[in-house]
DNA sequence: CGGTCTTTGTAAGCTATACTAACAATCTGA
DNA sequence: TCAGATTGTTAGTATAGCTTACAAAGACCG
């Protein structure tokens, strides 16, 4: 395996600016280092199951949403219908869910997991676990339950 | 203006899954979730400036650490050095910052905002104190640090 | 009923992010 | 001095997210 190259983890306190304060000190700025952490970690934890966090996300929703249509999808990721789309297609190209008409309403596509969609879920679990225990290692019980309030507070 | 799609906000109880719960109790997803909705507000706040996330980060911190390498500035951004590459590049085509040979060590490049970077970043400044009061309007101030002093727990 | 508006999926094209692999120049330390 | 590490760079890949445009189907209203 090639060295991977380590991604460095210092940010020592600088002089402030005067307008707004420091960097450090804007909430966005957090989320998005948080937000690549994770997913990095995530990557890491993924990279035999060929699998992504929205790819996962999916199968996900689409195991706990059967024949839910694309659209439903889309808000429930958050997500525009093109980048849905783009999504399942990876996901159907790997054969771990179809399209089938929805017979109430023909436009819809419903979505439903394949038995390796299932499988692959499946597995994508038990690595999510891991990859949660990871994130959840630094907090109390207490504090995710407060992590999840707060970031609901923003996506909500 | 054309009519923008907009991006759901539902996300109602679902039955749960038997081996690690509901998605909605994983804490990678609501930061998912989370990125994903600063992301977009972002985008909307800056649609006019012509600048993204990363990018104001960049010309934030150089400010802050005038003749900062991009290896320094990888490390701050927690990115490796190509993508680091893709941002100045952007930033230099704008005009808005330079590379100069370092004296100290002729392998780094001493990275500098021009004058136009400098209004750029001060323009950007109040934009971002205004994404920020979006992000912290749900928020007391004491949630705002305690958001802070989590999330830095993950990307530190 | 018919026409109009909306919803849904789709395709095409663009940009930014993030990564790897490879290379050259330079620095460092034994 | 010379082997190894660091730094910037290029090239190539994949993913994500967006816009625009279009067709098919449904919903609504007079």
């Amino acid at each position: 395996m090639p060295k991977k190259e380590a991604i460095a983890i210092t940010t020592p306190h600088v002089a402030g600016d005067e307008d707004i304060g420091e960097i450090r000190n804007i909430v966005g700025f957090h989320i998005r280092l948080a937000h690549g952490a994770v997913y990095r970690h995530f990557t890491e934890t993924f990279a035999d199951l060929d699998l992504t966090q929205k790819q996962v996300s999916a199968l996900w929703l689409v195991a706990d949403h059967p024949e839910i249509a694309q659209t439903g999808l889309s808000q429930r990721m958050r997500m525009d219908r093109a980048t849905t789309m783009a999504i399942v297609n990876r996901l159907e190209a790997k054969g771990y869910l179809v399209r089938r008409k929805s017979r109430s309403d023909r436009r819809k596509q419903a979505l439903s997991l394949t038995e390796g969609g299932r499988r692959a879920l499946s597995t994508a679990k038990r690595a999510i676990q891991q990859h949660e225990q990871w994130l959840k290692s630094r907090f109390s019980e207490r504090e995710v339950t407060q992590l999840i309030e707060l970031l609901s507070r923003i996506h909500e």
